[in-house]
RNA sequence: GGUGGGGUGGCCGAGUGGCUAAUGGCAGCAGACUGUAAAUCUGCCGCGCUUUGCGCUACGUAGGUUCGAAUCCUACCCCCACCA
């Protein structure tokens, strides 16, 4: 049910398929952001035509609105979203970091003021495996303690020992969750590694984790939350030889396509990441050639697609001028039509890459992509 | 014809003697965004240059008062309302 199928390397590149109760999803995939119940501005069906074999969901956005139980009550997220294929709902703790100005952290649990209406909402590890069981996504996310990228190590150092600790309760509370197996409904847990960019907290984080297993995925947080990219890959090469092969690893909130490409190359299996759906809404596009501005006036006569080298639903049929049109006017269906392209570009990336790494051609291909794609934004 | 109100940078619209190249907003231009408090935010936005500065032009037009005027005075042109 939760079986994890490596199927080639490639250096520390790895192709796999991950089987989970929805639905499989081979890897590298990157997991468009869902964090209301939807993806935003874009209909299911469209997710799923630009590849999207797992989406995620919030458990604190849902738990403030609609509420567990209402989704609970609706049949689960899948049912309520009609969302069939796989999901994985993040626990609450990447709020931790992006709303610090309205959480207290204690031993216990954060006490956040909703962001909706003031109210006082606390969110705990135990709480966060009963939302995220009621959400009934395939993956529940463990509640942790997510810091800011330049945090010095006493703050990392406090994360990751406070994320290790709420990860046992998670489990022991996940593990209720199941026992009662009510419905049939299964679910499993994965735990998240932290420690800031500090090699020696990374380091006790997965051992701690990897003492608690066995697990059935392992994830990769508190990255590209601040740091520098370097900070970031160096991290990456120093956990890689210490995870073990046969789970899939996720880099939790990453990221851009160049951020894919290196992530593949450490060793990643899965992403996610709002830029794709933010920068679309934005006018921000990725394209082969690198980041083009949707908006830009040198585009308002180009008759030509967003990016000649695509195959999503908005390169096949729209011109870049009328995209651009399209934004000028405020017209929604720019916003979307972008956001179906990147996230089609960001799928297709790891489509591409799994069939690199399975040829064996992986390293060449990045190299060569990285080289054409220019991060400037003048494509 | 009379009376009253008004003419400000691409547009709307503040400003009623020096702190004003002139508040705001819109339009325009450029950029940012990484487990979504974001269809958001930031910067530029009279012209030129050796651009943290300098020069030029500018608040309907032409004069005037003043050390100094978008702001005060005179004349004229135009717009709006009401009255004839």
């Amino acid at each position: 049910m939760f079986e994890f199928l490596l199927e080639a390397t490639d250096g520390p590149a790895r192709a796999g398929t991950l089987t989970l109760p929805h639905g499989a999803v081979e890897t590298p995939a990157f997991m468009p952001v869902g964090t209301h119940g939807a993806v935003r501005g874009l209909h299911p069906v469209e997710v799923r035509r630009a590849g999207a074999q797992i989406i995620l969901g919030n458990t604190y956005h849902l738990h403030l609105r609609p509420g567990e139980e209402v989704v609970r009550a609706l049949g689960g997220l899948h049912r309520f979203t009609t969302w069939d294929r796989p999901m994985l709902t993040d626990s609450g703790g990447f709020q931790v970091f992006s709303l610090e100005g309205l959480r207290k952290i204690s031993e216990a649990g954060v006490e956040f003021v909703s962001h909706i209406d003031g109210s006082a909402r606390t969110i705990t590890p135990e709480s966060s495996m009963d939302i995220q069981w009621a959400l009934s996504a395939d993956i529940a996310m463990a509640f942790d303690h997510v810091v800011p990228g330049q945090a010095p190590w006493e703050l990392a150092e406090e994360g990751m020992g406070r994320t290790l600790r709420w990860l046992d309760r998670c489990r022991i509370r996940h593990q209720e969750l199941l026992a009662t197996g009510a419905g049939g409904q299964t679910q499993t847990l994965w735990p998240i590694v932290q420690g800031g960019t500090h090699q020696d907290l990374r380091r006790r984080s997965l051992e701690g984790i990897l003492t608690r297993g066995p697990w059935t995925g392992i994830a990769i947080g508190g990255l590209s939350v601040g740091e520098p990219k370097p900070v970031m890959h160096r991290v990456l090469e120093e956990l890689a030889p210490a995870l073990p092969a046969r789970m899939p690893r996720y880099l939790m909130g990453v990221g851009f396509p160049d951020d894919l490409l290196e992530g593949i190359a450490r060793g990643v299996d899965v992403f996610d990441c709002v830029a794709a759906t933010r920068n679309g809404r934005h006018g921000s596009a990725w394209t082969s050639a690198g980041k083009v501005n949707i908006r830009a006036a040198k585009l308002r006569l180009d008759d030509g697609p967003l990016d000649p080298a695509c195959d999503c639903e908005t390169c096949s049929r729209f011109s870049r001028a009328y995209l651009r049109h399209l934004f000028m006017a405020e017209e929604m269906l720019g916003l979307r039509l972008v956001s179906i392209h990147n996230i089609r570009f960001l799928i297709r990336l790891g489509e591409q890459a799994r069939t690199e790494i399975k040829a064996g051609t992986f390293d060449a291909w990045r190299r060569d992509w990285l080289a054409r794609y220019d991060n400037r934004g003048d494509a």
